[in-house]
DNA sequence: CGACTAATTGATCCAGTTCAATTCATGTGG
DNA sequence: CCACATGAATTGAACTGGATCAATTAGTCG
């Protein structure tokens, strides 16, 4: 895997549970009492549009989403918002130490999660050094991931930041067996927009700009086929200009 | 503590291991065997502008920082440069599940550190349920530093940013019993200007347009002086601008 | 169908970049 | 101790990528 590769793939990647089994360590007792957990553990249905938690509440849970999409964003008073990162099926949201959540979760479509409360879960690692060490791994890709977001956003241009995002759903795609070169998309442009440090204007114009050279056909707003996957990661290097 | 101090305060805060001890959980021996270890550990000694660790290098110790500053940065083909943090006296580096370091780290100046081999930190982990917290915690802490860092380069203006980034190394002071008001930038503006996604050129003019709004004074060009720290904040909020 | 929201496209503007000199700071050797 | 070399910082002038403002156009849902 490329530095670039790694660079995309993890700007999107969110702490998947297949992969804590990759990094595991000897384990004390069950290798996967959080998987026990999860599987038996309470769900949550939440409509489109919908918050699943806000940023300043009282972190009671941890969640694993099961279905849909979730889009993750800080705001300030005056309306300006960065989304952090979207979360999809496998991908864990609301880990972290703080006593309240630090992020805002929005459904963007209908979504199905699984609970735990952190309580319940804070018991578990005081007993299990494997599920402390997995938690610790499971934020060590996130935090990985926010810095490459960091790299992105800080010196990429327009396109280069666009290639990337879709580099990063084609590459989601891909280790989930579908297929890497169609890409729905569950979040509007004022998402991406917002992941991106850009204006919704300016992501309308650079997808048209792939378009135009065939990069990709939009063929719905919300569906992208890749027709050149190869100048798309070219594009994403910064190799190549459109 | 507002939104907003909150976002600044954790933008330069690494984890800090003083701050673990403020969300310590039920220790199950001994509450600080990585301090024991550091505080018996190697020490290493790294001169100005030497690196410490390069990305793809293997990961074989985690370092803490005794005394000078440390640049944690990404870096690619063409030259392009991301600063990703600051390292001061007190913070760990190094920290992850990788194999390899995900980061370059360079010297700003003089550096000495205490490091531990990160296979005997694994092991300690796998055996010490409350390290596996407290590493859980420490990236925990980064990661919200990171997003916040995001927040600021996606959305804020050059003005904002460097508000921000001034406000972050003050409180750092102010944690560590120094001026809050009197702060030493032992980085380049090169250094500034890659960590906050700008140039050195909009750095050096946006420090003048300080300096003529007497919100700080630059007593000399590595030292600085905040004047106005009320409307420091105030800039860094959005609030105000010069 | 009609109302509403999302997306696209066009025209203009501007914050920050780029390119180009100076100026300042810090060594360093004669 | 000074003169000169070297890299860092500042300042100026011109440019530009992306933002902003302003219409359309395309979906989508009662």
């Amino acid at each position: 895997m490329t530095y670039l590769e790694a660079m995309s793939d993890s700007s999107l990647a969110h702490s998947a549970l297949p992969a804590w089994a990759e990094h595991g360590v000897p384990a004390s007792s069950s290798p996967s009492s959080l998987d026990q957990h999860l599987s038996s553990g309470a769900v949550r249905v939440v409509k489109a549009r919908e918050h699943i938690f806000t940023a300043g509440d009282a972190r009671t849970h941890v969640h694993r989403v099961e279905s849909g999409a979730v889009c993750l964003y800080k705001i300030m008073p005056d309306g300006r918002r960065q989304v952090i990162d979207f979360a999809f099926p496998g991908d864990f949201i609301g880990l972290g130490c703080e006593q309240e959540y630090t992020l805002n979760a929005q459904a963007l479509e209908p979504v199905r999660l699984k609970c735990i409360p952190a309580g319940t879960l804070s018991r578990m690692a005081s007993r299990d050094p494997s599920l402390g060490l997995k938690l610790y791994e499971a934020m060590s890709r996130e935090l990985a991931a926010a810095q490459d977001h960091l790299f992105t956003i800080g010196q990429r241009s327009a396109a280069e930041r666009l290639a990337c995002f879709l580099l990063a759903l084609s590459r989601r795609n891909a280790r989930q067996g579908r297929n890497p070169a169609l890409i729905v998309l569950p979040m509007t442009r004022s998402d991406i927009a917002d992941f991106l440090g850009l204006t919704i204007e300016t992501i309308s114009r650079t997808l048209t700009k792939l378009r135009s050279a065939k990069v990709i056909d939009l063929e719905q707003c919300t569906l992208v086929r890749i027709i050149n996957t190869a100048l798309l990661e070219r594009l994403a290097a910064g190799e190549a200009s459109i």
